[in-house]
RNA sequence: GCGCCCUUCGUCUAGCGGUCUAGGACGCCGCCCUUUCACGGCGGAAACACGGGUUCGAGUCCCGUAGGGCGUGCCA
């Protein structure tokens, strides 16, 4: 059975950097629409104008490009007020919306008795039962709030991740969809986009199930296709704990800060939670490619950042040289040396920034790592350093001539040559850097 | 409190009553390769939360307990 194709949407409110959590549900939702050749919608949240702002707007942006997840279309609810406004209007001569009058405080003391009962917290509908004198006596004092109508039934729906849910209208109470002070909610402003911009497919966290079971209602009120929805679980930081409580650490432009490839994010967000394994994917159409929703689990999925520091540096390492040629000459690596460089270092680095220190290697040399014990020996050694140019069979002449001299080999041989030449134990092939080196080290001075 | 969801190696998971002496991937350990690291090759350790049922037979079905996540907003 064919299908139209996928219509998806990411629906972010511009009210903070997106994050992990938040760009996963993207992620998915972008896979899709790739998937099916279908149209991916970037939706900003922006009803809320205290909270909104043109930087966070910027910023999300700003990050999804980073990653290339890119959008073919780009809505501003803040743009769609009248069509909320209509939608409202329908439901109220439908008798699905009904004014309300409790002020925040009332609500939350309804609330604590029931609770204080034992009894679950939904909201009784004294307000469908005021007479027409005590509404218009309330709307003297304040404006309403106004509540959908849910039809007590059982509400369900066959969840893309999740399998077949129910969940009963009876134990949720009656969405507010406008505020008092006439803000239009989420509950109602997503339903109305998702109708008219004819999203076919919904991924998001499964903090969203139940507001799902209220908001297929809605469609029904609004005489709406429901689109099939899937909810993936919310990751949890390696003990399990809440992710929400270390957020602050895990902004995306904090991970790209810190050196985190948009690869090795995406890889991992893509698989981790599935039963598939976390693959390494050199670019985004392969993540397309291998991506199935109906993979997904339902547990709660652990999240260690930490595995992003080893996917980038695999990365890295597999990375051909055409691929980093901008970055490269962005950090001042002349072009013509560039490839030999990119050869030598990138087995070598952790993350990009790195890179930087291998070339000031090239540039300036390292301060010399010499054992007493090995003094003399790097002495001669470097006394016997073979004359410019230098190319990469440079270090077995050199090596070569040296073993001849002072008749070591093996480690005994190459090692303080490495520590003398880089000041490290660890480092690129020497043959390789040697032709790079700019500067001869001097030969010290003889005790 | 109530409701929903979840619980298999360290991690993500396969498993839909016998094919499970529980499979894979990542990670970890060891060996090989190697002047280092990495890559690669080979090998290894490592799990059915607990307790009751149902059944000839349970990781798989039911109930309970414990633990975790989420919801329970005039937030999204």
């Amino acid at each position: 059975m064919t299908s139209a194709p996928p219509v998806t949407r990411f629906a972010p409110s511009p009210t903070g950097y997106l994050h992990v959590g938040n760009l996963r549900t993207a992620l998915f939702n972008y896979l899709i629409a790739r998937q099916g050749d279908g149209t991916f919608i970037l939706r900003l949240d922006d009803t809320d104008p205290e909270r909104s702002s043109d930087h966070f707007a910027d910023a999300i942006r700003e990050d999804l490009e980073w990653l290339g997840l890119t959008w073919d279309r780009e809505e501003r609810q803040s743009a769609r007020l009248d069509r909320y406004a209509a939608a409202a209007d329908a439901m109220r001569a439908g008798d699905r919306l009904y004014d309300a009058y409790e002020t925040p405080v009332e609500l939350e003391l309804k609330r604590k008795t029931l609770l204080n009962m034992g009894r679950p917290p939904v909201y009784d509908r004294a307000a469908r039962a005021l007479s027409a004198a005590e509404k218009a006596s309330l709307a003297a004092e304040r404006a309403p709030h106004w509540r959908f109508l849910l039809d007590q039934t059982r509400i369900i729906w066959e969840d893309g991740i999740l399998g077949p849910q129910s969940i009963d209208a009876a134990s949720v109470s009656d969405p507010v969809l406008i505020r008092a002070d006439g803000q239009v909610l989420y509950t109602i402003a997503s339903v109305v986009d998702d109708h008219e911009m004819g999203i076919t497919d919904v991924v998001r966290g499964a903090d969203h199930v139940t507001n799902t079971a209220t908001q297929i209602q809605i469609f029904g009120a609004l005489g709406a296709d429901v689109p099939r929805f899937a909810h993936h679980s919310l990751l949890t930081g390696p003990q399990g704990e809440a992710l929400s409580k270390r957020l602050g650490t895990l902004a995306i432009r904090d991970l790209r800060e810190r050196g985190v490839e948009p690869m090795a994010l995406l890889s991992l967000l893509a698989r981790l939670g599935s039963a598939d394994p976390v693959e390494l994917r050199g670019d985004l159409a392969e993540v397309v490619a291998g991506f199935d929703l109906s993979r997904f689990g339902a547990a709660p999925t652990k999240f260690d950042p930490d595995d992003l520091g080893t996917l980038t540096a695999r990365y890295l390492h597999a990375l051909p040289f055409e691929q980093v040629a901008e970055r490269l000459a962005a950090g001042g690596i002349p072009a013509e040396i560039a490839p030999a460089f990119w050869e030598m270092a990138r087995e070598n680095i952790a993350t990009f920034a790195e890179t930087a220190d291998w070339w000031r290697l090239c540039q300036e040399g390292a301060e010399p790592l010499v054992a007493p014990e090995d003094a003399e020996f790097v002495a001669t050694a470097l006394a016997l350093l073979p004359p410019r140019p230098w190319d990469e069979s440079t270090w077995a002449t050199w090596t070569d001539a040296v073993k001849a001299a002072t008749g070591r080999k093996g480690g005994a041989l190459f090692r303080p040559l490495r520590r003398a030449l880089t000041g490290a134990d660890r480092g690129p092939e020497m043959a390789r850097l040697m032709p790079l080196l700019a500067k001869t080290p001097a030969a010290p001075a003889r005790a």
